[in-house]
DNA sequence: TCAGCGCCAAA
DNA sequence: TAGGATGCG
DNA sequence: TTTGGCGCTGACCGCATCCTA
């Protein structure tokens, strides 16, 4: 069996990367598969050039407020079937879950939501991670094997960030963020970075307004998990953080 | 994230 | 239709 | 009286929308 390539980017804003040099990466990269996070676009507002790209087929998972989250995924492996959401309503009409249905695996493309702003959209966020347990489990009890990739929006253990003491009042490293992948993973997923990167240090997010990026103070909060069933056939895992977006 | 502020306890 | 205010991250 | 540490506040950037002139 070949090996297949999967890419995950929170773009913030599909329109603005593609007028940076996202097509150029993509042309080189060639992933087999993309999957996008924070595409601020509804689906007929996606640039043609990208929802018309030779070779690839794209899904949408768009929210129904106009310019505010939403994940695409692209792919050049046709899949058997394709799924908007996890038949939730609160959760479904701001676009973060997108599934893909390759037959030897499922592909769930997520954009969860962040609990910065307020206590309710901490809640929120509490409340998806817990409804995404039980729809991932779900589908392990019918025999899928999942793939799941996106911004989880928490980095996990004090390594995943630069911060560790001064964030852990702040959301996206509370004590109850940290403690849910925990329980995610003890149920049966695995951190395929960490299969491959014990250190820390390493980084997928950088805060824009001090310039972070800069300076290298930056939190792990985007992944890729995979059903233990799959962990011997993962081969790599990599952040590719001279890409900007 | 970080500078700037008030507050307060230790030196 | 350019630019300021607002929402969100 | 000075010093240092803790906790809190606000400005900070970029993408996108909406409203007004």
């Amino acid at each position: 069996m070949e090996t297949i390539k999967i890419v995950s980017w929170n773009v913030n804003g599909v329109r603005a990367v593609y007028k940076k040099n996202f097509m150029q990466w993509l042309l080189t990269d060639q992933p087999h598969v993309l999957c996008l996070q924070e595409t601020k676009a509804q689906d007929d507002q996606f640039p043609a050039e990208i929802a018309q790209l030779d070779g690839y087929t794209v899904y949408f998972a768009s929210a129904q407020r106009k310019g505010y989250s939403g994940v695409a995924t692209l792919s050049r492996l046709k899949p058997k079937s394709s799924q908007v959401g996890m038949g939730i309503e609160k959760f479904d009409t701001e676009g973060r879950l997108l599934q893909l249905d390759y037959g030897g695996f499922l592909l769930l493309n997520i954009y969860f939501p962040n609990g910065k702003q307020s206590n309710e959209r901490l809640q929120y966020k509490m409340e998806f991670y817990d409804a995404f347990l039980k729809y991932a489990q779900n589908l392990r009890r019918q025999g899928k094997s999942l793939i799941v990739c996106g911004d989880v929006n928490t980095a996990h253990r004090e390594i995943d960030l630069a911060r560790p003491r001064e964030n852990a009042k702040t959301s996206g490293f509370l004590p109850e963020e940290r403690a849910w992948i925990n329980r995610f993973l003890s149920q049966g997923y695995i951190d395929t970075f960490r299969m491959f990167t014990k250190e820390g240090g390493h980084y997928s997010w950088w805060d824009q307004r001090t310039r972070a990026r800069e300076r290298d103070i930056g939190w792990r909060i985007d992944y890729f998990f995979v059903s233990e069933d799959l962990a011997d056939k993962v081969k790599s895992a990599f952040i590719q953080k001279d890409i900007m977006g």
